[in-house]
DNA sequence: ATCGGGACCTGCTTGC
DNA sequence: TGCAAGCAGGTCCCGA
């Protein structure tokens, strides 16, 4: 469910109800994520949360001298609350401000909820991870210099959060089609003007559907899973046998790396 | 160092 | 109608 726009939809929608506000309690109700959930969260009661952030797909309530660090997984997902509610099927957690209550709800439990003390670049799952595809510090360039001697599919290599973060599969599909290269071509065989066509593609697609709000979450009143109206604005993902927009090819699934790869045999070298 | 594959889960859709 | 297989937007960990 979630990438990157997502995540960040996701972010920008729990921020007003957080900012500023005193965390009351932490309720675990089902601890069965990624990892356990474990009481060190509850590190975070009785403080005020100063920002709400991301990196990569990881959301960051910032508090006192640390941060709960929050990951939506594939079927993650959080609404806000404003009165009680009876608690769902994999509702897992909630934080509680006195004016509002977040909700995190997650069937397959690929998310996470722990901890992060400060610097939070420490951490172990944020430390090693690359750039934001939407900042400076992303380039085609990069992308060149990283991939020199790498004989992994350009897919791959784009969803590797050591080399760049937020590319999840649709979006890989995405920007390499509108990049016009083959996903499963070794990645160091992609010459640094393509690379840099490549890294266009990522920061304009991710960039679009940032602007839009993302797809599924919207609103936060948990949404169902399916691609939502930005699903009408994807060139190839989920496109398997219908005709390419630019010249007419069926287009082509095929997986790649244990993923859904969607791609035009004609287009894309 | 890099790579591919397996692992972790539930729920929905598809096909016999 | 029922049941099993196949599929799903992530990413960590392992052995080669």
């Amino acid at each position: 469910m979630p990438e990157l726009p997502e995540v960040e939809t996701t972010r920008r929608g729990i921020e007003p109800p957080l900012l500023g506000r005193r965390i009351e309690s932490i309720v675990v109700r089902d601890p069965r994520l990624r990892w356990p959930v474990t009481d060190s969260v509850q590190a975070a009661c009785g403080h005020e949360v100063t920002a709400v952030r991301r990196r990569a797909k990881y959301i960051i309530i910032e508090v006192g001298d640390g941060g709960l660090l929050l990951h939506l997984g594939m079927s993650g997902s959080v609404r806000i609350l404003t009165e009680d509610e009876p608690p769902r099927k994999h509702d897992h957690f909630d934080i509680l401000t006195r004016e509002a209550t977040l909700r995190y709800c997650d069937p397959r439990r690929f998310g996470s909820f722990s901890w992060c003390p400060r610097p939070f670049e420490a951490h172990p799952l944020l430390n090693g991870l690359g750039p934001e595809p939407l900042s400076e510090a992303f380039s085609g360039d990069h992308l060149y210099r990283r991939s020199r001697g790498r004989r992994a599919a350009v897919k791959n290599f784009i969803m590797d959060g050591r080399i760049v973060v937020g590319v999840g599969n649709i979006y890989a599909s995405e920007a390499l089609f509108m990049a016009g290269i083959h996903p499963s071509r070794a990645a160091g065989r992609v010459s640094a003007a393509r690379y840099a066509a490549l890294a266009r593609a990522i920061q304009d697609v991710l960039g679009r559907a940032v602007r839009q709000g993302g797809t599924t979450l919207r609103d936060f009143s948990g949404a169902g899973g399916t691609p939502g109206y930005f699903a009408q604005e994807l060139l190839v993902y989920d496109r398997e046998g219908r005709p390419c927009l630019q010249c007419g090819t069926s287009i082509t699934r095929r997986v790649i790396g244990q993923r859904s790869s969607f791609y035009c045999t004609s287009c894309q070298r």
